[in-house]
DNA sequence: GATGAATGAGTGTTCATTCAT
DNA sequence: TATGAATGAACACTCATTCAT
């Protein structure tokens, strides 16, 4: 009597992943709130229970897209915490790399949105995730300028914390705008403006930056 | 058909404004998505009705809240706006007091938590009144960056606007964490620091900066 | 403090009947349902209170608005009763007036949609009232059926009440049409059809209707 | 965060009509208006979303128990409308034989009642149906009228469709106080009699019909 | 594994009515 | 009389989650 639909066969954790991926499309432009279960399914063509095979529940998913891309930004940042080693000029490349990369990559501005906006409107557990994602880069860097405050390259005027909260607030506030309020901005430019702004308002001998662009 | 308890009667915009405060303190610790009108209620000791008395829907108080806090906020920068003719020091004085002076009012933690978490994740409408509000920020500074590069006192290698955009978020970042993440910051000490760190990165003679704190 | 609003002394009645009018203004173009107390003290200009200080509720005012229709109609009604001893073709001309000279009353379309429409999906107590009006027209004209028949001028096939309750439909059916659907119907000529049929199918000699204009 | 009950499985179909067959039971009785959700619900014995799985609304399935039910009398009228070349007596008989068939089916009391009192106090679209159907049936009527009125075997002193209006609201009525105002009526009879009074009143020869018992 | 009918707590909103002023 | 702020029961509807098949 009932007229049962076909059962794709598909791997698993592939299924799962496009399901995310969906998932992701849908929270980044209606917004996660504003999206029910009834809009992934359909749009992922599944089942009502399908999705609950996969996820424990929506909030489940959620956090499951922002470890995941987590995790890939992660990996990114590790790239640049190695450079630190490495003279000023030739790391302010690699962040201007590291920006282009991201504003090219298409699943980045969806990220984007998931996390500076979606993330921070929900649960303690979720928001947490994102926030320790950028207090550890807040960490990574002010510990950086201490150690060049020690060194003398770095004023010691300023307090490492405070200027390193500085410096993520000023690219998260580029990638919002760029990303969720859909600003013409050419992210690369804005995050070289903010690289000389913030290493001249730093380094004790500015001249240590040449040759921008 | 109905049998009523007792009216209590008050004036009108007090009541207004009651409801509005106990609405806020609502919004700021548990979100404005997990508070219900029943929660509003019940915490301001009216009934139903007398919610939408005052209020045509659940967005039009938060809307009616932001706007009163953004209006409070706009007279504040008007007075920074005014001051920007005046030397940098005195100019820096002005801003770090201005901070300091939110830090200390209870009622703005709560706004800030408003504005950086709740707003966004709302209508286009109520998330565009508080970009609205940054933006006029990001613009008037970056109107006084330009005349600052004509008249040679700051470097011309900067864009205005991406740096006015970093300004803006740097002070989120720190309003953010210490008002959302509650994190133990000392707010005019976190200022002080990006005031110099953008003063010495924009200017062409940091030495126009003098003894701060 | 607070701006009070004239009170305009008016004689009480005149003004209770004011809001009556008003109130079947907006009952007969949005239907009793969806027309709130709300929109009557709007439309009459008065406040909350007052109306409660002229009707016991919102069934009241529609109850009273009927009560004063349906005696207006029942002393038309009276009229062509006394006729009845006269000859059928003048009482065909009454008739054929009294429908005209309704048609011609504009108050007569909304009082036509109120009894039709909205009082037949209210309570017992207000359907019953139009029922027992329309009740009383049907028992009338069964006793001068009866009679007629016992006179030997109508046919005895036919049984009076089940002929009068086709004479009201018919009736009814044609007000409907013309108030409520607002079909381009000639009132006047529809009831003139309905009589002929009427009387020619109950009259044994149907030669006694001569010359309908 | 929700914790259910068990689950009962049934033909999602079979289950529909239970419920707008129970809803017609609530509706015909309380009045469409008068029946929550929650009474349907509690009668049918099924869980709110239920409801909400089968009906999009509570203007939704009164749409639908209209709709199926105007279906079903379009096919008994369609029935009449073949029999239309069929001479005047055995048409008669086909009349009556359906009013009888009609009368005796306990649900149509209950239709009777949506479509005359409760359909009309609501949307235009709902109302739009039942007057269409009732449309219908009088263009239907009137077109074999004037057609009659060619073949000189109607008088052509009637408008046509003035009396199918006539014709239809005297069924109205019949119906009306049969079904709605529950007065004791015989059907059959009231029928009969209105069949003879509006086929004497309109041929031009009423000995075209004969013996009606 | 896959399905989708069933669940029911939760929520925003309406509106007739009351009564202190 | 007149006012209009206050009331709260009632209601339609949503949607994350469950589980029998």
């Amino acid at each position: 009597m009932h007229v049962k639909g076909r059962h794709k066969r598909r791997d698993g954790l592939k299924r799962q992943a496009e399901i995310m991926s969906f998932a992701l499309d849908l929270f980044s432009s209606n917004g996660f709130n504003s999206t029910s279960i009834d809009d992934i399914i359909k749009k992922a063509g599944i089942a009502r229970g399908t999705f609950y095979l996969h996820f424990a529940s929506k909030d489940d998913i959620l956090e499951m897209i922002i470890d995941s891309n987590l995790k890939m930004l992660n990996d990114i940042l590790s790239q640049l915490d190695i450079s630190m080693q490495k003279p000023v000029n030739e790391r302010i490349k690699l962040y201007i790399d590291a920006a282009e990369f991201l504003a090219d990559t298409p699943r980045f501005r969806q990220v984007a949105i998931l996390l500076l906006c979606d993330a921070i409107a929900q649960t303690e557990n979720i928001r947490g995730k994102v926030d320790i994602f950028f207090k550890n880069i807040i960490d990574m860097s002010a510990k950086y300028i201490k150690k060049a405050q020690e060194e003398r390259r770095v004023i010691d005027k300023i307090d490492p914390l405070a200027n390193s909260i500085c410096i993520v607030g000023a690219i998260k506030e580029i990638v919002y705008r760029w990303a969720v309020l859909n600003e013409d901005i050419d992210v690369k430019k804005a995050i070289s403006t903010a690289v000389v702004v913030f290493f001249r308002g730093m380094l004790v001998d500015p001249e240590e930056i040449i040759s921008l662009k």
